[in-house]
DNA sequence: ATTATTAATGAGAATGATTGTCATTATGAT
DNA sequence: ATCATAATGACAATCATTCTCATTAATAAT
């Protein structure tokens, strides 16, 4: 089943509209490896879809955020970056270079990790009686270029 | 040794010029267990030293990002948070409700997950050149209020 | 298929956090 | 005590994001 179709059905089952901009940001997304700000997918969006808003990507995003079809990143820019969130594929670590800001994907240990995690989700549910839904790591360091 | 004492050494050790605001603010962020904004900080000092600056609570806090004496928290609100960093105690995560914003810090398994970030650290210096410096983990869900 | 309902959109104003500018002040070396 | 200049305060400028509202388009009902 080709993606649009899962996101359609997704849209209509939580009750919202399936349209245009929101399936060209969708596809856009799902496509990149970039980790892309809402002024980058407008700037790249307005080639092939001119008219579109800026105001619409921000509420798109949110949307698409809310629904956990993008995940939102903040590496302390000042700004968010959006990846697709592919159903399929495990979650993923972010190394971020802290001289030019560059973001790579890194799948590596998660198997590790997710023991680890399940403990400290335990423990932090019977300690502060939080229950933990979602968590992120980030590294941050130099890439090649900036080392 | 006195934090202040500390403090001054480091600064002028780098360098930079030991003021009253400098103090004023690391004084704060060292006492407090919030995680506090540069407004929330700026509101708070406005009280004891009448006549400081916005700017300056913001450039201060830049400089002691910089110098590692604290961190700078961004948990999606469009703004940061800022916390001191002891010399002494362990890093810790940080477990944020996502209906409140509550951010609470956590330091369990901090053992073991030194040796599952040890791992990984070196296999993205194999891999991707990388020079990992530091890591962050933060944790998503639902506080004791708001479950 | 046509129409009615109303969610979604585009344009631009408004907001809020952060950074920049510049004249003044205060720290640390002399 | 004096001097050089880093640091500061006031406020303008910038940038990301949200809000408002009239218009448009997606869906349900006909």
């Amino acid at each position: 089943m080709p993606l649009a179709h899962i996101w359609r059905h997704r849209f209509k089952g939580d009750g919202f509209r399936w349209t245009l901009t929101r399936k060209a940001i969708l596809d856009l997304l799902s496509r990149t490896s970039k980790h892309m700000s809402a002024q980058e997918i407008y700037d790249t969006l307005l080639k092939s879809y001119p008219g579109i808003g800026l105001s619409t990507i921000y509420r798109t995003l949110d949307l698409l955020s809310r629904m956990g079809l993008v995940n939102r990143l903040n590496i302390g820019e000042g700004k968010s970056r959006y990846e697709y969130r592919s159903g399929e594929e495990k979650a993923h670590h972010h190394f971020i270079c802290t001289n030019c800001g560059k973001i790579i994907d890194y799948s590596g240990f998660l198997d590790e990790e997710l023991d680890l995690v399940e403990k400290i989700e335990k423990n932090l549910a019977r300690k502060y009686n939080f229950i933990v839904k979602d968590h992120n790591t980030d590294f941050y360091g130099l890439c090649k270029n900036c080392r």
